[in-house]
DNA sequence: AACTGAATTGAACTTGGCTCAGGTTGATCA
DNA sequence: TGATCAACCTGAGCCAAGTTCAATTCAGTT
């Protein structure tokens, strides 16, 4: 039962995507909390209520935000992983294509990594329990993606044999830990941070 | 004009530290935002109003708890590293220090990790931003601990040369990831975790 | 007993997310 | 052209939870 969200069919005045983007902005450079759900309102040109023909709640959007940027995640890992062999090559591949991001899809992340605590629990109604689940499946693909990566690896022999779902966890956490501080207008280069953790990420996984 | 806060002495008849173990456990378990602050009043057994005597607001308590947190684990890698010399050694010890906690202590690292984004705006009230600044400082302070650990053993020719800050926002990044998924009660036990980590941050830092 | 500061409280205020009952818009089709 | 209907939107207010405040109790001191 890998219950999929049903995409909202956008009909043509729909505000949803233009909502989706001001709250992503907000949400990431001020916070989920210390934004006001009214300022999302403002800047989209409606009126604070008409964001509930949208979305039944503040925190039924970021869910939906983090859902979409897990989905953006995994498919970008699918799809940068596919056609590469060797395990090694996989893994850079992997960890490129992890930093290879947009600054809307930086604060996506962002957002993703600060509210992934959200996910553990269970919501009282029922569209943001549907993207929270949806959100916790989404988590686990992406994790499994990594562990694949590693066991794959460690069973050609190009990785010696320990723990794959621990090491995978912590290859993963290493990743994103970055979203935590990385800013665009920083003084460091993403394109710096991706090399750095890429080679470390083959150090920590290869012999 | 490193600030220090001069930490309540406490009175014979004061509450602080009750007040403060019940939020540790509330805001670990449940999380900030879910747990409500006259939950926390209940558990110590005094009315909600009685709060204010000790913290300016919900989120000054949650800050002082951050900051109390970011103290220990400073002292903590300052006292596991002091008389080992030899750089893999102490990078060894300081990754163990790091694993070294009581299950409280698990909580105030959980709620440290869930709630960093607190710290980079300012905050309106004037103890409120007192704990911020600190706790700030702190964490600049941790990196430095993990940067020069990294520094010297790269002077000493132990690890290869390579961009120190960055590579300590990394390990550090690495090992604090964990406490966003361990759980005490969990399958993976903490000394399982411990090692792999240390292993990890030997293998992407050393030669 | 009078005094003092710490500790506590009930009642009221504030803010921001949310509900509700209805109004407007525009694509579609006669 | 105009009728229809679903999508879209709004003003007025509700409610929960954090917070303020003035007044009170408590414990130790003089």
């Amino acid at each position: 039962m890998a219950t999929k969200i049903v995409e909202p069919e956008a009909g043509p005045r729909s505000k949803r995507a233009a909502i989706l983007a001001a709250a992503v902005d907000h949400f990431g450079e001020a916070g989920f909390e210390a934004t006001k759900w009214s300022t999302v309102a403002e800047r989209v040109g409606i009126g604070q209520t008409a964001l509930y023909h949208y979305f039944e709640s503040k925190t039924h959007c970021l869910l939906t935000i983090m859902r979409l940027e897990l989905q953006r995640s995994h498919d970008k890992f699918t799809e940068a992983t596919a056609d590469v062999a060797e395990p090694v090559e996989a893994l850079r591949a992997a960890v490129r294509a992890a930093y290879d991001v947009s600054d809307q899809e930086v604060l996506q992340m962002r957002i993703l990594q600060n509210h992934m605590d959200l996910l553990s629990g269970p919501r009282k109604s029922k569209r943001e329990e549907a993207e929270r689940v949806a959100a916790r499946q989404l988590v686990q693909l992406v994790e499994r993606d990594w562990t694949n990566l590693l066991v794959k690896g460690m069973s050609q022999g190009a990785f010696p044999l320990r723990d794959a779902q621990l090491l995978g966890a912590s290859v993963l956490g290493l990743i994103v830990s970055v979203w935590r501080w990385y800013r665009p207008s920083g003084p460091t280069p993403l394109s710096d941070v991706s090399e750095l953790i890429e080679d470390a990420c083959v150090r920590m996984v290869a012999t």
